[in-house]
RNA sequence: AGACCAUUAGCUCAAUCGGAAGAGCAACUGACUCUUAAUCAGUAGGUUCGGGGUUCGAGUCCCCGAUGGUCUACCA
C-alpha cells in the first residue's frame, strides 16, 4: 500500500481496508482468482426468452444493494450492462448469505444462478453461489447523480466510465470510426505503416513542437507535428498508397476543440491528385456516419448537418467573394487588398502580405465559422501551403483543399508539390519566415528535398482531424469527451 | 497568454444582510424473504481549495496563490 494512499486515508476507506483484512481472515480470496464467465448482461436482457431458466456464470461490480433480511437484491454491472441479483438465505445458507450482505459497493464479485422474472418483472440471477474476486477499497460516488464534477471525470476517467456508463458510448463510437476508417483503406489497397513519432526536424505542418532530449545520441529531438513528410518519403519508396492513423503533438493553446495530442489519419495516394482526395474525403465519412450512426444526418449541439454527398466544392476565391464581398481579380496588388480587408473589418496586423494572404486572412476571419454544412474549400494561396502544388495556370494558388463541417476545419489536402527546386524554395521561404520571428514556420528539410530528387510520382495526400470528427459523430461538446485521459495540470 | 465563474462531508448540493456549518445519497448499528433512487429507527462524519488581511465575529468581504470550467487570442 503506497505511502500516498495511507495520507489519503479517511475513516470510510478504513472501514473497507479493516473489512478487506476481516474477509481474508475469513479466507476470502482477493486479487489472486480468475473467474471463468459464459454470459454477459446484455445478452440476458436483449434475449430473456432464450436463457429464462438457465444457469449462468457471470461477474461484475456491485453498484447497488437492497437488504431484506433473509433475501437481498444487488446490482452488478459488467462490461455490457446492469443485472440485478437475488439472494437468498435459503440458497445460500446462513454463513454466505451474511458475507453478501456485508460487500461494498464497488466490488467485483463473481456469481452463478438461474435466470428468472421477479413477480415485478425484473429480470434478475438467483445466485445460489458468489465469491468476492476484489475488494474495492474506496468510496464510489453517490449513486443517483453520479460523478459529475468535471476536473475528477477527466483526471480519474476509471472512475467516470464506473459512476456514468453512457460516457463509454462516445468511445465506443470513436474505435467503431477508427475502425471503418481502416477498413475502407484497405479495401482500397491502401498499406498501414508507422512512421517516427521522434523527428530531428518538425515538418509537415506549421506549429510548435515538442522537444526532448536523447541521451545517447546527445540530440533534441521532437515529438512529431505531423507525420506528412515521412509519408511521402514513402511514396518516394513505392508505396504507391499508405496511410497512417496516429498521435500528432503540437505545443499550442488548449480548448474545447484542441488537446496537446491528438489524433489524425493522413494518407498519400501516387497517381491521384485533389480532386481524388475530395472523393474519398467523401466515402470515407459517408460511409462511417452509416456504419457506426446509421445516417448521414447528425445533429450536432442543435445544428443539423446533412453529411450525404456530393459535398459543396468552391474555390477560395468564389467563395470570399460570395460571402465576404472581396473580388480577389479585381485587386491589383497588396495595398488594394490591405485596403478592402480594412473596410470589411478584417484585422491585417501584419505588414508586407500579398493578395493571397489577405485573401486567406479574410476567408478565415469572415467566411470559415460560416461553413456548417460540409464544404470543400479549393484552391489555397500559395504562400500558405508550402508543401503543395502551385497551379499551373494560376501560379500563385495551390491544388490544395481543407474541407470544412461545423466551421471547423476537418480535411487538409493537396496534390503533392513533388518539385525537388520549387520544393527547396518553398522551404527556404519559409525559413525566412521563420528567422523573421513566425515561430510555426517550417524548417528546412534537405533529406526531404533530396528523396524529391530521386522522384516522387504525382500524389494526392489528405489529412484528416479525428478527434472533431468524432466529436462531430458523438455530438460531444468538448474534445475532452473523445479523448479518453485528456492533457490535464498534474495534481497538487 | 488575458477576462470571468467555480471550489463547502466520500459524492450531489444548500447556507438570506457578515452572526450557532446543513440535507439527500454513501458509511456505521438495528428491523425487514420480490426490492429496484427499497423502506423504517438510530449513530457518526467538516483544514468550507491553500495562505494572508479587514472585523467583536468570515463559507460569505479584500489581496496573493492552486486547480478546473467558460469565453477571447493562437492553432487542427
Amino acid at each position: 500500500m503506497s505511502e500516498e494512499f495511507e495520507k489519503d486515508f479517511n475513516k470510510l476507506i478504513k472501514q473497507k481496508i479493516e473489512k478487506y483484512h476481516d474477509f481474508q481472515d475469513r479466507d476470502i480470496k482477493n486479487y489472486d482468482e480468475k473467474y471463468d464467465v459464459d454470459t454477459y448482461a446484455e445478452d440476458i436482457i436483449n434475449k430473456f426468452d432464450e436463457y429464462e431458466g438457465d444457469i449462468v456464470k457471470m461477474s461484475g461490480r456491485l453498484m447497488a444493494l437492497r437488504t431484506h433480511g433473509k433475501a437481498s437484491f444487488a446490482d452488478v454491472r459488467d462490461m455490457t450492462g446492469l443485472i440485478q441479483l437475488y439472494a437468498k438465505i435459503d440458497l445460500l445458507g446462513e454463513e454466505r448469505y451474511e458475507f453478501f450482505t456485508e460487500l461494498d459497493m464497488g466490488d467485483i464479485i463473481g456469481f452463478e444462478g438461474e435466470v428468472f422474472k421477479t413477480n415485478r418483472g425484473q429480470i434478475s440471477i438467483k445466485i445460489k453461489s458468489f465469491t468476492l474476486l476484489t475488494k474495492s477499497l474506496r468510496p464510489l460516488p453517490e449513486k443517483f447523480h453520479g460523478l459529475k464534477d468535471k476536473e475528477m471525470r477527466y483526471r480519474q476517467r476509471y472512475l467516470d466510465l464506473i459512476m456514468n456508463p453512457e460516457v463509454k458510448e462516445n468511445f465506443i463510437i470513436r474505435s467503431k470510426i477508427i475502425r471503418s476508417f481502416r477498413d475502407i483503406l484497405e479495401e482500397k489497397k491502401f498499406l498501414e505503416v508507422e512512421t517516427p513519432m521522434m523527428h530531428p526536424i518538425p515538418g509537415g505542418a506549421n506549429a510548435k513542437p515538442f522537444v526532448t532530449h536523447h541521451n545517447t545520441l546527445d540530440m533534441d529531438l521532437y515529438l512529431r507535428i505531423a507525420p506528412e513528410l515521412y509519408l511521402k518519403r514513402l511514396i518516394v519508396g513505392g508505396f504507391d498508397r499508405v496511410y497512417e492513423i496516429n498521435r500528432n503533438f503540437r505545443n499550442e493553446g488548449m480548448s474545447y476543440k484542441h488537446n496537446p495530442e491528438f489524433t489524425t489519419l493522413e494518407l498519400y495516394q501516387a497517381q491521384a491528385d485533389y480532386h481524388d482526395m475530395m472523393d474519398i474525403t467523401e466515402e470515407l465519412i459517408v460511409k462511417t456516419a452509416k456504419k457506426t450512426l446509421n445516417t448521414t444526418e447528425i445533429d450536432y449541439q442543435g445544428k443539423n448537418i446533412d453529411l450525404s454527398i456530393p459535398w459543396r466544392r468552391i474555390t477560395m476565391k468564389e467563395l470570399v467573394k460570395k460571402e465576404a464581398s472581396f473580388d480577389y481579380d479585381q485587386i491589383e496588388n497588396s495595398s488594394q487588398a490591405y485596403n478592402r480587408a480594412r473596410e470589411l473589418g478584417v484585422k491585417v496586423e501584419k505588414e508586407g502580405l500579398s493578395r493571397g494572404q489577405i485573401l486567406y486572412e479574410i476567408f478565415e476571419q469572415l467566411v470559415e465559422e460560416n461553413l456548417i454544412q460540409p464544404t470543400f474549400v479549393m484552391d489555397y494561396p500559395i504562400e500558405v501551403s508550402p508543401l503543395a502544388k502551385n497551379k499551373e495556370e494560376d501560379p500563385g494558388f495551390t491544388y490544395r483543399f481543407e474541407a470544412f463541417i461545423n466551421g471547423w476545419e476537418i480535411a487538409n489536402a493537396f496534390s503533392e508539390l513533388n518539385d525537388p527546386f520549387e520544393q527547396e524554395n518553398r522551404f527556404k521561404q519559409q525559413v525566412e519566415q521563420r528567422e523573421a520571428g513566425d515561430e510555426e514556420a517550417q524548417m528546412m528539410d534537405r533529406d526531404f528535398v533530396r528523396a524529391l530528387e530521386y522522384g516522387m510520382p504525382p500524389t494526392g495526400g489528405l489529412g484528416i482531424g479525428l478527434d472533431r470528427l468524432i466529436m462531430l459523430m458523438t455530438n460531444s461538446k468538448s474534445i475532452r469527451d473523445v479523448i479518453l485521459f485528456p492533457t490535464m495540470r498534474t495534481e497538487k
